[in-house]
RNA sequence: GCCUCGGUAGCUCAAUGGUAGAGCAGUUGACUCUUAAUCAAUUGGUUUCCGGUUCAAGUCCGGACCGGGGCACCA
């Protein structure tokens, strides 16, 4: 063995590192280290160590302050200022950063010429006493180290955080390591549930498990994942719902009972819907609807409290905004100019002016919803006048399935576009002007006057449904005729099919213009019985039922039942469901039923759609660790 | 499935159709209290992939793949 390290080391690593770049030149950054993996190898070190067993945490060891205390700790390097016969490296666990000051005269030749070499990302495990620089950061100086497993790859980034989404959302451990935003989020989360389930126990309810592979997938309306037992020589679905399942257990007399599970739905995707997502069911016999308005707004603010410490949330509200603001406006300026042209040339030309049609309601959709949202948030921006403005001339103008509407009297189908090229234009003359000025007071904005509040202070509004249909259509609104209201849903702007029945038309006006403006929790409670046909009757209206959604952010964050117990009302409701064959008949939960099921409250709440309330995250896959992602 | 925006070095981003660049990371050298360390030098690219137009394509056109947003499906 060579008597100096120092000299040994230098001319062998590199002549190892260049063999390694000859052979395989795909990744330069990799392949040096697993040359110096190979240096370190060949000097006897095993860089990946079974065990190191750290005094304490990052976090312990600068809170409990002592000069001269001995510690050790263990982490990943984040980063290093390396100062010729001196080193400064931060070392990083998961309850944060500690920096680790090396030297020369201290370590010894050989091992500070090895700790010179050790990457970003690598992980170590070092002893040495605390101090304060002069600067004035406690800090450890090294007695000793240990590498503990050498990172092969390049860490993502140091400044700039990993912005890739894609690869953010595939290694999710590189965000991690890079964005502590995200893994605060991941955190919470955890904790979320966790007080959740403290919550429940503390009520005296019972946490259980049933089966996520259902022979036939019930209690909810939605397309089930498929699979197949070999032993059983059976196809099973993924649930879709937990419901069907706690009732058995209700008749069973587990009284009081929750379950934190997971719901498989055979869907698409989007910025709230993840094919599996985590469900929270909660059922208390004896209790009602009036119950479970309770509990929920019960367990959301204890949540909050104890997770967050307050009951007022902000969302930030600004990129997406600007970013389809300023898209609008260049593609509007490219729209104006080819149909100028176009237009100039030749009247009857109608390519281009579909075209401009589809581009225009592609492009403006966003847009509209984003201006409508805001508007509606009430709380004063300087921003008002213009959105109000620029809202005037887009409420007017708007864009519903196939129908393009250039002003309150004119119409005109996507097929009949081709005829109107200058009313076309002039409505693009007549906004661009507005979007401009809009662009430009954004952008003069401070993005935090944007942000939206949701304030959780209790006792939350309870509405009717009916009442709040009445405050946003029109207070005759149940008074005219139904033809009268299809009409007057189409003019405000909603999508009505033909084949939609009265109390669709209505619900299409409550889900588009009145649920996303519930931003702050609100109780719709006295639902049409004909929207939910599962749940009991209001004994105070019948043509309503004892049935509640929890609308928060403008979603619905949780439905709760007055649950069905009428085991002949429930098989006729289910059988009539079923006629159109698309779900068998879960006979098993129907005879359950008829053992008597006592009187219930029950719930259900998307734990994923409640942490992106709670922790001001606008998309599903920012709240779970791996979102589902098409296969590369 | 449909519409739309995007994919350039390990990371974050540039590049009127005309030699693919910067900062950081990496490597080398200097420096024993730095912390986005500093200073000097330097390596690194099949511009996601396939095809087309052109004397010339990261850029224009067509297609595929993946992602973001919107819609549809779905409470």
């Amino acid at each position: 063995m060579p008597a100096h390290f120092a000299s040994w080391f230098r001319p062998r690593f590199y002549a190892l590192m260049t063999v390694a770049i000859f052979m395989e030149d795909t990744n330069s950054l990799i392949e040096q280290r697993k040359a110096k993996l190979a240096a370190l190898r060949a000097k006897g070190i095993d860089p990946f160590q079974n065990k190191f067993t750290p005094t304490e945490t990052c976090a312990e060891a600068r809170g409990n302050y002592v000069e001269g205390r001995e510690v050790s700790v263990a982490g990943r390097i984040t980063a290093h200022r390396d100062m010729g016969k001196s080193m400064f490296i931060d070392v990083r666990d998961q309850s944060g950063r500690i920096q680790c000051y090396a030297q020369k005269n201290v370590l010894g030749d050989e091992p500070f010429v090895i700790f010179t070499h050790l990457d970003l990302a690598d992980f170590v495990g070092v002893k040495g006493t605390l101090f304060t620089t002069k600067t004035g950061e406690i800090s450890i100086k090294l007695s000793s180290f240990t590498i503990l497993a050498k990172s092969l790859r390049p860490p993502p980034a140091k400044w700039h955080g990993l912005e890739d989404t894609e690869i953010r959302y595939r290694q999710r451990y590189l965000d991690l390591m890079a964005n502590p935003d995200v893994k605060d989020v991941m955190l919470k989360r955890s904790a979320i549930i966790h007080e959740i389930r403290n919550f429940f126990h503390e009520r005296k309810y019972v946490e259980v498990e049933t089966p996520t592979m259902q022979g036939i997938p019930g209690g909810a309306a939605a397309q089930p994942f498929k699979t197949f037992h070999n032993a059983l020589g059976c196809e099973f679905y993924l649930r879709i719902a937990l419901e069907l399942y706690h009732k058995r257990l209700l008749v069973g007399g587990i009284d009081k009972l929750f379950e934190i599970g997971k719901n498989f739905r055979n869907e698409g995707l989007s910025r709230r819907h993840n094919p599996e997502f985590t469900m929270l069911e909660a059922y208390c016999a004896f209790g009602d609807y009036a119950t479970m308005m309770e509990t929920v707004e019960s367990l959301i603010t204890t949540v909050a409290k104890k997770v967050l410490g307050t009951l007022v949330i902000e969302h930030p509200m600004k990129i997406r905004f600007k970013r389809e603001l300023n898209n609008a406006i260049v593609k509007l300026k490219a729209l104006h100019q080819k149909l100028t042209e176009d237009f100039g040339k030749s009247l009857t030309n109608s390519d281009v002016t579909t075209e401009a049609y589809l581009n225009f309601n592609s492009v403006f959709s966003a847009s509209i919803r984003e201006l409508e949202l805001l508007s509606h948030l009430n709380n004063q921006t300087p921003l008002d006048q213009a959105i109000e403005q620029a809202k005037r001339s887009f409420v007017n103008c708007s864009v519903e399935g196939n129908t393009f509407r250039l002003s309150p009297g004119m119409e005109v189908s996507e097929k009949q576009v081709k005829g109107h090229t200058s009313e076309f234009l002039s409505f693009i003359e007549q906004a661009l002007p507005q979007l401009e000025s809009l662009k430009i007071e954004a952008g003069a904005i401070a993005p935090e006057s944007l942000n939206k509040i949701i304030d959780l202070t209790p006792n939350w509004r309870r509405a009717k449904y009916n009442d709040l249909v009445k405050e946003k259509a029109g207070a005759d609104w149940f008074t005219i005729s139904a033809d009268e209201r299809r009409q007057h849903a189409h003019d405000m702007g909603a999508e009505i099919g033909k084949e939609f029945e009265d109390f669709e038309v209505t619900n299409a006006v409550f889900s588009k213009f009145i649920e996303p403006t519930l931003i702050n929790p609100t109780f719709v409670t006295h639902l049409p019985k004909e929207l939910v046909p599962l749940a009991k009757l209001s004994p105070d209206d019948p043509t309503t039922v004892e049935v509640f959604e929890c609308c928060i952010n403008g979603q619905e964050i949780s439905p709760g039942y007055t649950e069905q117990n009428d085991p002949i009302a429930q098989r006729a409701t289910l059988e009539h469901q079923a006629g159109g064959e698309q779900q068998k008949l879960d006979e098993d939960f129907l005879v359950a039923l008829e053992h008597g099921m006592p009187p219930a409250g029950g719930i259900g709440i998307g734990i994923d759609r409640l942490c992106m309330m709670l922790l001001g995250q606008e998309s599903i896959r920012d709240v779970i660790l791996f979102p589902q992602l098409k296969p590369k």
